[in-house]
DNA sequence: AAATTCTCCTGAAGGC
DNA sequence: TGCCTTCAGGAGAATT
């Protein structure tokens, strides 16, 4: 599930083999999307040059003359680099072709988003109110503790609201908070300025680093060039329920908050 | 304003 | 083997 280092991992690995390139063809499979994506698309980006693929939270921005290609990847969404006229397999929804290059996503669950803005994409909508992004010097645990005074939500949700910080979806908001010794469910409000600033740090690291694995595939998300991600067998409580604890032994525990499952070792977590 | 619930979708996993 | 049910999850929308 793209959070992300995954993002980030498709746009490293897209952006060399497309960025200068200007569209030949553009091929709608499947426009039933998270919203439909404008038929319009063909017309609009006919011999249009891409100037830059960048990211903002986990949203892919293809910067191009006159617009901006606003692309999410959803739950299962993927971006792969291709030859063109490979042959479409099932869930293989939107082709943008450059001329002997073809830039193909396909997203099995349909959780993504493909939107075309002429505006700055930095104030669309869907990403005006955004939270700092991990990786940036605006984000640190003193703007953690200032938004969170006063609040009683779990920090674990708190920690993945976009509106708070961007980027950070279940897994690594699991794998930060063992990393502090923050227990998911404590209330935001009730966490002390030092502990904030080392939850800021270790989303940081853990970001960083799950970077520089390609990111973590579980069962969809693949690089642009087809390998999977390898952070996977890094992670340290996601997904191991039952498992000692590689701090204290103790087994990782875990439950549902906010909807979304969590797992921590409740005896490094407070 | 803040918090919670609902919703979209498919494939994997489990039960029988 | 096969059919049915349950569940996961990003994040906007709707509701409380």
């Amino acid at each position: 599930m793209p959070e992300l280092p995954e993002v980030e991992t498709t746009r490293r690995g897209i952006a060399p083999l497309i960025e200068g390139r200007s569209v030949s063809a553009v091929v709608i499979r499947e426009s039933r999307l998270r919203w439909p994506v404008p038929g319009t698309l063909p017309k609009r980006l006919a011999r249009r040059k891409l100037r830059k693929v960048e990211r903002r939270a986990k949203y892919l921005l293809l910067r191009f003359t006159h617009g901006t290609l606003i692309l999410h990847l959803g739950m299962s969404g993927s971006l792969r680099v291709l030859p063109p006229n490979t042959p479409p397999s099932k869930h293989d929804h939107i082709d943008l072709v450059f001329g002997d290059r073809c830039l193909r996503l396909r997203d099995p669950r349909r959780f993504g988003a493909v939107l075309w803005t002429e505006e700055d994409p930095l104030q669309h909508p869907l990403l005006r109110s955004l939270g700092p992004e991990p990786l940036s010097s605006d984000f640190h645990g003193e703007h953690l503790y200032r938004l969170s005074r006063g609040r009683r939500i779990a920090v674990k949700s708190f920690l993945m609201d976009g509106h708070v910080v961007v980027g950070v979806g279940n897994i690594y908001a699991n794998e930060a908070l063992f990393q502090a010794g923050i227990h998911p469910a404590r209330a935001c409000g009730r966490i002390s300025r030092k502990r904030y600033d080392r939850l800021a740090e270790a989303v940081k690291e853990i970001l960083r680093s799950a970077i520089d694995q390609g990111g973590t595939t579980l069962q969809d998300f693949r690089q642009a060039d087809g390998n999977p991600g390898y952070f996977a067998r890094e992670l340290k409580v996601y997904g191991r329920e039952g498992q000692p604890c590689p701090h204290c032994g103790n087994s990782i525990h875990q439950r549902t908050i906010g909807q979304r499952s969590s797992y921590y070792c409740p005896r490094c977590q407070r």
